[in-house]
RNA sequence: GGGCCGGUAGCUCAGUUGGUUAGAGCAGGGGACUCAUAAUCCCUUGGUCGCGGGUUCGAGUCCUGCCCGGCCUACCA
């Protein structure tokens, strides 16, 4: 098989939100086909990039009083260890702000421009003169000039359907300020695709290249018309990268975003000491894209059009999956299954969610349903009781006999599982996950048939029966690690345990085709261990309870002009007066930081405290006891962030060292409210 | 409004260019076994293939109308 030179990107997350379980449906579907790729031999490298750029993230910014790279630069770390903590194993992750990006953006205008592809002209625009911004259509809301339903935004109507510009909505109300905008008139730079239709067309004829939905899509409902020019600028404010020799005018975010993928690779390749050209201007190497539907025209039309300008090369497939719905339904902050990857780690391994969704994941762009009974069932069903049972039933055997230096005669049951390599291994390239799972499934099923024939629990009794026993062993083993290879890519754990149990890496495809032999087995511990429903409940209702304290806290800082009165009684301001005047000084001298509790344990002896042991982050952690065993379940306490004084005085106590203070407010005893900063804090982060 | 996609057993899905009594996993029912994480193995009950027309010797598969769901519809990210 000659070796295949890859390159793979997921899109990229947007630095204005944690990455939650419908993202993950892209990175991990992607992850796992970079690993497939990878164990067959290939130069693969996976690149990604959060997306930083656009009013959103300005806005963000200017809501926590920070500057946007801090914003950006908070989010990127979050994002990377959700990621990482997902087994999502990028070879670069960079930023769409980095200065490689910036320097071929420059490169890709200044060729956009000598081929004449960029036209200029005015465009009126809603104004909000109290932000002093520019409003796009989705940060404004008035009555739809058609129909006259309230509360449109600045592009259709959902009630009539209506389509319209945003100075035309009748009444309209900036959502961010509240305020009316203006209308006011600013110079745009717009890319005119129609010059390029020819190079799309061609691009979207070539086989492979889309699957035939998204190509169906594109002929039906763009290059059916005259395709229209593509606004590439946006007016100050604005985060971004300002056009040369354009003051005030920015790129808009959609022109620079993509070009991240360029700019990541660029940066793993001087890491690396490899050439850019060798993986952007080479028509031997593969360039495949992982996107959602929603994003699908960006990808499929500008994006090979401004390739084809810079003269790079144009994609070899975009790979198109659907979206995550919950039990059936859209992802809701409401229903508690808007879930955060961080919330999910809370409570299940990463593992589950990765096999689930592999069985679910097909060449398609069909939504895919998460739907709690069935994750539970399947995990359960086809990881523990199907494939970990293998070795949990016969391990223990094998650690007595060790395995056979002949492969016995197995009625061509190893034979039969290498000849499905070759099938697993084309429905994992051809993005058929759910049909590789099938196909392994199948195999784990005639495994135990298997085990059940060859009764190795009877020839365990017989002491003559040893060698017998032996090959039984020999066979159930190597039949499962075909499995665990087959499996790799899916699950990087159960690949590593098997590995270390079996004596031997299991990082090849290749390593399924020979059977392993006269190897001692180590001691066999559950590789998995069954998933109760009741967590994933825990951790809807937990998601359920964070957003609605959060929808709550946001209503009351938007409507905090007065309009509400405020019902709070004063009693407890009154029964623990403020204390005297301190400097700001005075305050730094207390280091507060955002901590994660990782353990919560009751002190038996006593009275008021529980022993918990937080996390800053990386390995640094601190003992701590809290005098709030009356207010919290321990068990309730572990995962969840917390804010502790770091630089307390450790304080030796009866039970043992205390190296900080949890902050709690309340009256003492039951009435103990533990501080939790807002979702977005990572352990570690002081608190300013 | 327009475009694209989907609607197959209780659930999640396979069904290649139309061809014999429509399949799998899980769930349900019965039995076996006891090595294994209430795991495993054997047998088994479930379907007017969204609805109505049409083409054909023959339609889940092709055409058409309708119903339901998802996404997109361009200075939205």
């Amino acid at each position: 098989m000659p070796q295949r030179q890859i390159l793979v990107t997921s899109a990229l997350p947007y630095a204005n939100g944690p990455i939650h379980l419908g993202h993950l449906v892209e990175y991990i579907q992607t992850d796992i086909w970079v690993r497939f790729q990878k164990m067959r031999g290939h130069r693969t490298v996976y690149v990604c990039a959060d997306d930083t750029h656009g009013t959103a993230i300005m806005l963000s910014a200017r809501k926590h009083g920070i500057s946007e790279e801090q914003w950006i630069g908070q989010m990127s770390q979050q994002h990377q260890q959700d990621f990482a903590d997902f087994h999502i194993q990028f070879d670069q992750y960079g930023s769409t702000h980095s200065s490689e990006n910036r320097e071929l953006c420059q490169q890709i205008w200044a060729q956009a421009l000598a081929k004449k592809l960029i036209d200029s002209r005015d465009v009126q625009q809603l104004y909000d003169p109290e932000q002093s911004t520019f409003l796009s259509d989705r940060f404004v809301k008035g009555k739809c000039p058609k129909c006259g339903a309230p509360d449109q935004a600045g592009d259709n109507c959902d009630k009539c359907g209506h389509t319209y510009s945003a100075i035309e909505l009748i009444d309209p109300v900036s959502t961010i300020s509240g305020s009316q905008p203006e209308i006011r008139s600013a110079p745009h730079f717009f890319f005119q695709l129609e010059k390029c239709r020819e190079v799309v067309e061609d691009w979207i004829a070539r086989p492979g290249t889309l699957q035939s939905e998204t190509a169906n899509y594109l002929r039906g409902h763009f290059l059916s018309d005259r395709l229209r020019d593509w606004d590439l600028s946006r007016t100050a404010p604005y985060f971004g990268f300002e056009i040369p020799n354009q003051p005030g005018h920015y790129w808009y975010v959609w022109f620079d975003a993509p070009v991240g993928y360029i700019a990541t690779t660029w940066q793993w390749c001087q890491s690396q000491g490899e050439n850019l050209n060798d993986w952007w201007r080479n028509p031997a190497a593969e360039i495949h894209h992982f996107i959602g539907k929603d994003i699908v025209y960006f990808h499929t039309l500008f994006w090979p059009a401004i390739l084809h300008t810079a003269e790079y090369a144009l994609p070899t497939r975009v790979h198109v999956h659907g979206f995550l719905t919950v039990n059936g339904r859209k992802m809701s902050k409401r229903d508690g299954t808007f879930i955060r990857g961080r919330k999910y780690l809370e409570h299940v391994q990463p593992a589950y969610l990765r096999y689930y969704y592999a069985t679910k994941l097909g060449d398609n762009q069909d939504d895919l349903d998460l739907n709690i009974a069935e994750f539970v069932e399947k995990v359960n069903s086809d990881l523990v009781n199907k494939v970990v049972n293998l070795v949990s039933r016969c391990a223990k055997f094998g650690t007595q006999t060790g395995l056979s230096a002949r492969y016995p005669d197995d009625e061509g049951r190893f034979a039969y599982a290498a000849a499905q390599s070759e099938v697993i291994a084309a429905a994992y390239d051809a993005g058929e996950l759910s049909k590789a799972m099938r196909l392994i499934m199948e195999l784990a099923d005639r495994a135990n048939q298997f085990v059940d024939q060859a009764q190795p629990w009877k020839l365990a009794k017989v002491p003559e029966q040893v060698d017998r026993l032996r090959d039984v062993v020999t066979i159930t083993l190597n039949l499962y690690r075909q499995i665990a290879i087959y499996l790799a890519p899916v699950l990087p754990t159960l690949q590593q345990q098997s590995a270390q149990l079996l004596g031997e890496p299991l990082n090849d495809w290749r390593l399924a085709q020979q059977p392993l032999l006269n190897q001692s087995i180590g001691t066999y511990a559950h590789f998995m261990q069954r998933l109760d429903i009741k967590d994933v409940e825990k951790m809807i209702e937990e998601t359920k309870q964070e957003n609605a304290a959060a929808a709550a806290a946001d209503s009351a800082t938007t409507t905090g002009g007065g309009a509400t009165t405020n019902v709070d009684s004063d009693a407890a301001v009154l029964a623990e007066p403020l204390a005297a005047e301190c400097t700001i000084e005075d305050f730094g001298k207390v280091d507060l930081r955002v901590a994660r509790i990782l353990s919560a344990e009751e002190v038996p002896e006593a009275r008021k405290l529980l022993k918990l042991v937080v996390s800053l982050g990386g390995d640094q952690t601190r003992q701590v006891f809290a005098g709030i065993k009356a207010a919290y379940n321990p068990a309730d306490l572990v995962g969840r962030l917390v804010v502790i004084v770091a630089n307390l005085k450790p304080r030796q106590m009866k039970f043992g060292l205390s190296e900080g203070m949890v902050c709690a407010a309340g009256s003492g005893g039951a009435e103990v409210f533990l501080l939790s900063p807002d979702s977005g804090a990572v352990p570690g982060q002081r608190v300013h």
